[in-house]
Order: C-alpha cells, then structure tokens, then sequence
DNA sequence: TTGTAAGCGTTATCAC
DNA sequence: GTGATAACGCTTACAA
C-alpha cells in the first residue's frame, strides 16, 4: 500500500518556499508568473508524480461533472442502446454518467432520483417506470438546479424537456405494408389497461387502420397482461376466431415471442397463415425463422443521446452567468417500419 | 429557476446567532448540545428546508461513494446482467455505479481508467477488452488507493482481486452429455487465435475429449475471426467433411447465430443432422426453433455482484485504520451446462 | 453547553 | 511577480 498522501499543492509550495497560489499560478501558466519559477513548480511537481485533485477543483466549482440516467430495465436491448447513446454523448462532453434502474418500481424510481440529488449530478436523464404518474420527485430537483431531460418514456405534461418518439409513422408504415400485401384483417394485441403505452397504442392502431380504409373489428382486439400465459391466451383468442385475423400488431417484441411459440403450438406457420408486426425490436429478430414482417423502430440510441445533448445545453446555460431563461427542449422522433429480410418460413 | 441558493449550515448559525459547529451538532444530535438549542436548530432547518450537502462531506472525507465498473460491451447481454449485479450489490452498500464502455478498445480502457481515477471513484471493478495484455494503468491505481477487482475478463496475473469462470465443469457436462447421446464426432468451431479465450478453449475442449475417451481429430477444429462471412466459412468447411461431426462446441453464442443460418441454407436440420453447444448463452434461444442443445453459462450477475462484494471489502479495509493487510480477494466459479427444453425440430 | 479554528485541495481577489 | 487570505460546506479537536 503507498500509503503517502498524494502530493497536492501546498506540498510544491513547501518544498520551493513558494505560496500555493503561486504554483496553481505556474502550473496554469499564468502569465504574471516569472520563467524561471514556473520551471521551478513544474519540475518539482513533475517529481512529486502531481496531479491536481478534480474532486477538490469539482467542490469549487459546485459541480461534479457527472449526469445521472435512470432507466426501467437494463435487460431490455432498447435500453442498454439507450445508455450507450447516453454515454457516447457524456464522453464527448467530458461527461460522467452514473446509472439507476427503477425495474418499473416508482419507489426505487424515487429512490435513486433522491440519492442523484445528493450526489449533486450536474443533470439526470429519465425514462420513465410504467407506474410513475406523478412528478414531485423530479419537481424537486429545480431547488438544486438540476435540469432533467425525459426520453422515451416521458411524463404526461407539456413544462418539460423530453425527447420522444412518435408511433404513428411507423405504424402507418406497417399497416399500409400489410394492406398492401393483401391483408383485410388485422388484429391488436395490446398491453394492460393501465398503461399509457396501451391506449396510444389503440388510438393509433385505429387512426391507421381508418386511413387504410379498414373497418375495425372490436373481436380483433385483445389484451394481455404481459405475463407469458395471459400472452398465449391472447393470441390463442385471436385464432380462435372464426375469421381469425391475417396479421396482427403486437405490443412488444416480449410479447411476440410468445405469439409465436403459441401459433406453432397449433400448427400454423408464421408469416403464412399469420404475420406480425411488432413495437421495439430485439436484435436477433434477423436471426429468426419466425421473425415478424418488420418491427417498429423507435431509435433508442438516437433518442437518448439527443436527450444528452438536450441536458448539456440546459446545464451549459444553468453555468452561463448571464443565461437568458432557456426555453424547452423538446423533440419527437418519427418511428420508422423496419423489415426483415425475407422470413424464411416464405422462402 | 429558484436561483437562490440552497441553505447551508451557516446560514441557519446566522440566523439563530449560533455557530456553524452547533448547528452541525445539533443536527446529529450529539448528546452536548441543550435540548432547547437543538429543538431551534431543527425547526429553522426544518422551516429552511436545509439537507446537508453530501459532495461537501464526501470531499471532507476524501470519499465518493462511487464505485466505476468497466466493461468492454453492454450490447452483449452478458454484461448488462453483469452490470445490473454491480448495481444491485452497490445499491446494498449505498454506493453509486459510474459506467464505462471499453468497446474492446484498449485505448479507451485506459483512458476510463484515467477519467474514473479523475473523479476519484473508490474502487473499480473491471472486465477486460480483448486488447488489455498489459496492466499497468491499472496498477497505477495504487497510488490513489483506489482498489480494483477484476471479473470474468481477468488479467493473466497472479497478484490482483479477482472472480472468474472456470469453464471446464460446464463444457465437461456438455461434452459428457453429447457422448451419452451417442455423438462420436464433436467439432470445435473457436475463436481467433490471439485471443486467450481461443486457446483455453481449445484446451479445455481437448481435455474434456479425453475424459470421454474420444479422440482428437484436427479436421474437426476449425476457427473463425467472428466476422460473419468468417462464421459462415468455419461452419461450412466442417459441413462439407467427409465425415462431417455431428455435433460441434462453438465459440459464442454470436458465432452459433450465423452458423445456424449456413446449416439450414444447405438443407440440413439442426438438432438432428448437427447439434450445437456455445458459451455464454443469449436470453432468447429458449425461444428459437433451432437453439443449441446447451450452453454454458457464465453467470454474469453472480460474476459481477460477486466481484462488487470482495470490492466493497476492499474499501472497508482501506478505510478501516488498524487495517491489517488484505490477503488478495479471488473466486473461481464453476460454468454449468445449461439445456434448453426440447429444441422444437426434434419433437 | 457552546464557540473557535483548522482542515479537506484548489482558485480568485486583493494587496504588496 | 508573488504572497496572504478567503471561500466552497462541513466536521471535529480543542478551548472556554
């Protein structure tokens, strides 16, 4: 164990019979400082192994050079994308990023919200759980000016920044695609009731079959709790139909997996008796014999690093002394249909 | 924005004509301070709002309550489990994650080395790039009594803290396993020859050949530089032996995608005219038609949570001033075979 | 029971 | 050119 302090700039000051001033003047090359006592310090300190300590400089300064994400669940591929755009964003900052998963709780949510604040991180970047309705805990942080910038899952309320995406041109995208191979029939298998996701998911899903000119068919409409056997049940309802559906929009790719095991099951193939389309997208749906037609691609990476950018700026502008009052950030990224090529059960 | 500044201990002195030190006393309830002074103190606080200022404490401290973990991908599963295991075990200790992707780059390894050191994280945990042979921006750690333990990736060294994965026992069940079905002919399809996983591979391979009485046959072991076109090469000059084997290891679960693909391109089936076993194991392939017959799993989370105990150890001791001197902190766990159930083309 | 002062490491302000 | 001092917010001997 080196158990020798390290050596700061009161112990160059000492050793050269200097002020500390005068060696943090000399190894910021200040001007006023002579030659030859800068090369003095510089030397000495480059003996001593100096470097300044940040967490000192950091204190100063009231900052701490260090954004806190919070996000639902790192196991969904969406969001490991998305703290990778947060992180290349923070690097190219200078950034440092400090990670909290709420797990869909909105206690831990609250949780680490309040441990950030006492870290002081100069800004925090959220996704919401899907159980948060209210925002105090986030209101908060104005007290401590700490901006906070929303992505993906942002709240229900217009005096925030956020950055989001909007469903409706993928979805349009996809069901325009399926009318035009062919399909009359599509279904929905929607999320549970109380998610937010799940009526924007309906009122899309009907605006975009009204402007394909399609009927809607409240039989073709089933939800699942997202729990594996209320997933099968859905789906199973769906083919039980007497005019059972030709394709179907599905919540999310969790939820599609099961889908797809459950048409097996009966001995229908995928993508010939019945196609999917899907929200979010894993990245191995391309390695898949039953993968859907296309997911909806909502641009994790690409939301969450603009939302970096979005909370550089507010704290860039919090630092700016004389900072007009910065307006909101806030932008909406269109989804985007993305096939895959070529379902093999087709070829 | 409330710009007004946030209430610190002195202004709740000034406004009782009371000094800094009794107002922290009191806050802390130490057992000198009146009982009068003490009730003044808190309700001025109270009515104030006043939280103590943790980065002023932390600084006092020379602590941060931050711990960095560096990790070369969180695309891969594999570590964002291992990540959610450091978040977990941190969170049990009241510590902060600050994260950083090496993206197999040993020029960024270091410099998120340089950076966390910067911030002065109190100890790292880390997982090798595939780059790293040499250790000494880690070892410069030293000097700032910042304690670092390694996992899954480690350093080839006998001297630091660490928790790996012995993948011997599991590749032993997988190959026992094959044998019991009747395989005679197992393939190895690895890795590039540079990295170090490659050739531990290879050996443990061989080994486990042997313990089954089987002989080694060259033809039988092919490698790839895990770029597709490379995968798809390596599956296919195996396929294409006279006596092709009818199962094969493979070197992950990426590589195992792709020579998936190439075994149904040429016709043959999967699980019936070759059966597949990889390391590390994607969290999708239970839901796969044609899914390895096994994997070996590593056991990230418990990898990673694990190495974060012998970490927060580590700290304690440092920080603890009749430490006596820590015998290194080391773990091997045993990989096992995991099966997935009934893979869909045999049924 | 309370106040004073020093200290954590650095920088900015003012004086000489 | 350089030095002293104060300040960031808090804790803790040591005094009183």
């Amino acid at each position: 164990m080196s158990n020798n302090k390290l050596p700061t700039i009161k112990e160059i000051a000492k050793r050269l019979n200097v002020s500390a001033s005068t060696v943090s003047r000399a190894l910021h090359d200040h001007p006023s400082i002579g030659l030859v006592t800068t090369m003095r310090v510089r030397k000495v300190a480059q003996e001593l192994g100096y470097e300044a300590n940040k967490t000192a400089i950091f204190f100063k300064e009231r900052k701490t050079y260090t954004i806190g994400v919070i996000i639902p669940d790192l196991s969904e591929p969406f969001f490991s994308a998305a703290l990778t755009g947060v992180e290349d964003a923070a690097e190219a900052s200078n950034y440092n990023v400090i990670i909290g998963q709420s797990l869909n709780s909105f206690e831990r949510e609250k949780k680490i919200v309040e441990n950030m604040k006492d870290h002081r991180v100069d800004g925090m970047l959220v996704s919401l759980t899907k159980e948060t309705s209210t925002y105090e805990h986030f209101d908060n942080l104005k007290r401590y000016n700490i901006p906070v910038v929303f992505f993906d899952r942002v709240p229900s309320r217009k005096d925030i920044n956020y950055v989001a995406c909007n469903l409706v041109s993928g979805m349009l995208q996809a069901i325009t695609k399926l009318v035009a191979m062919g399909h009359k029939r599509i279904g929905l298998i929607n999320g549970p009731a109380k998610l937010a996701a799940t009526l924007q998911r309906l009122e899309i899903y009907i605006k975009c079959l009204k402007e394909n000119d399609l009927p809607v068919d409240q039989d073709m409409i089933v939800s699942t709790t997202l729990a594996k056997a209320d997933n099968l049940k859905a789906i199973n309802k769906l083919l039980s139909l007497e005019q059972p559906p030709t394709a179907a929009i599905v919540f999310n790719d969790y939820v599609l997996l099961d889908c797809i095991s459950a048409v097996k099951t009966t001995g229908l193939v995928v993508n010939k008796d019945i196609s999917f389309i899907s929200f979010a997208n894993l990245p191995i749906w391309e390695y898949m014999d039953s993968a859907p037609l296309a997911s909806i691609e909502q641009f994790a990476y690409k939301q969450s690093s603009m939302a970096a950018e979005f909370l550089f700026k507010l704290i860039k502008n919090a630092a700016d002394p004389d900072s007009t009052n910065m307006p909101l950030l806030q932008h909406i990224i269109d989804s985007e249909m993305v096939e895959y090529s070529m379902p093999k059960q087709i070829l």
